[in-house]
DNA sequence: TGTGAACTGTCAGTCGCTGTCACTAACCTG
DNA sequence: CAGGTTAGTGACAGCGACTGACAGTTCACA
């Protein structure tokens, strides 16, 4: 949650704690890519780290929240990007602007918690396994309810008065999580694949919601 | 699953299956709204219905899916609605003609299974239960999915070349969900409000995509 | 009417998760 | 540095969701 990361050799207590915490999440996400989120069990997890499993739902509050905590990370790092546009800019293009910088930044953004590769499976797992997938949709809609926050801030609108930051912020979220999914069931693992189809998805939200299907050309396969 | 209701009188043991799955299913959606969806055990349920929970779990996979039943059969009265739209009729269009005319269909749609208003309450404890929200948005990117074929095909396209129907619909989905999850948190619990928000937040979808948000003037409030 | 298949109950067991309590290591005070 | 406080931990007991194995009952169909 606090991450107070920065919050350097503050006691020996504190270090403890984040060594056996930070342990715990590089087991757990090691053992879940490996072997399976539903087929790994909370007991395997403290038996690698050596705690008891009491201890694990100190640091964690349940099995799930374990396998979201880099995700948490991402997410923070795109509010961040978008937090950093320039004021003038149209809201879609803002939202647009935001995620493929958040890309072309995020090895450097993680790379002192986790390589970005981690992530990255971390984050098929995710999509692949329905029962962590359901949980990250509803956070999602937390993330959705933050960024249209922002949105209608960046706007100077009253939030609960105009719905267009929350119905923009919710097409442009429902794109993303498709572009996900779709990122998910293909071949190539790599940030660059993502960060292409999202700039190619993002493209044809205009062209999709138009009437007429029949005129433009599509431009990008599965 | 394979609902099969029309299938009348087909033998004893199946009228009986029929009874103690209804039987259980009325049961628990009753002590869900009643009591709440955490608070309600298996064994409660199975208790007031006098079978073992053994029963319960082979009639229903999970304590979730006995909250889904209802709208299970809601998702599939739009895809039907959506299939009876005038083939010329636009994508985006066809979408918007079909929510709504579900939703003034619904009545008799579900009329012999449970009344409309159990089936607004139902969904008002899945939009405010966090593991049934949870486990309902990601029951509703298989709906998307689904949708997303049947425009596919109604344009004549190939969904995998093409992404634009997975967006339009993501899209479209996106905005509907807002609508949910707004409509449930709002005072009026009627299937009129949720028609008529619905119908709004639909039309907002062109002017929140726009790039200027400062000419047109909201219309909507929570 | 009898035989096989379907449906159900009982029982035992796993796993996620929580409450309790006692122990110990770290911090704080004087 | 002695003594008290506090936080992190382990061991254990328990609940609730869910599953597998087995046996008894009930219906379908020849």
């Amino acid at each position: 949650m606090t991450d107070e990361r920065p919050a350097r050799a503050a006691g020996l207590r504190e270090r403890k704690k984040r060594r056996t915490r930070d342990a715990l999440l590089r087991a757990a996400l090691l053992l879940f890519i490996s072997q399976g989120y539903e087929n790994t069990t909370v007991d395997e997890i403290t038996e690698t780290v050596e705690v008891s499993q009491r201890t694990f739902f100190r640091y964690f509050a349940n099995k799930e929240e374990v396998a979201f905590a880099v995700q948490d990370l991402v997410e923070s790092h795109f509010v961040a990007a978008l937090g950093a546009r320039p004021a003038g800019e149209p809201p879609l293009a803002a939202m647009r602007g935001a995620v493929l910088a958040a890309w072309d930044t995020l090895d450097e953004a993680l790379s002192e918690v986790v390589p970005v590769d981690l992530y990255m499976q971390a984050y098929r797992l995710i999509e692949s396994t329905p029962a962590l997938l359901a949980v990250h949709l509803r956070r999602s809609t937390e993330l959705e309810e933050r960024i249209a926050r922002l949105v209608a801030e960046r706007e100077g609108l009253d939030l609960d008065a105009d719905p267009r930051p929350r119905i923009a912020v919710a097409a442009f979220c429902g794109v993303m999580r498709v572009t996900g999914r779709l990122w998910g069931q293909g071949e190539d693992v790599s940030v660059t694949a993502i960060r292409r189809m999202t700039e190619a998805y993002l493209d044809q939200i205009g062209p999709a919601l138009a009437s007429d299907w029949h005129r433009p050309a599509p431009v990008e396969g599965g």
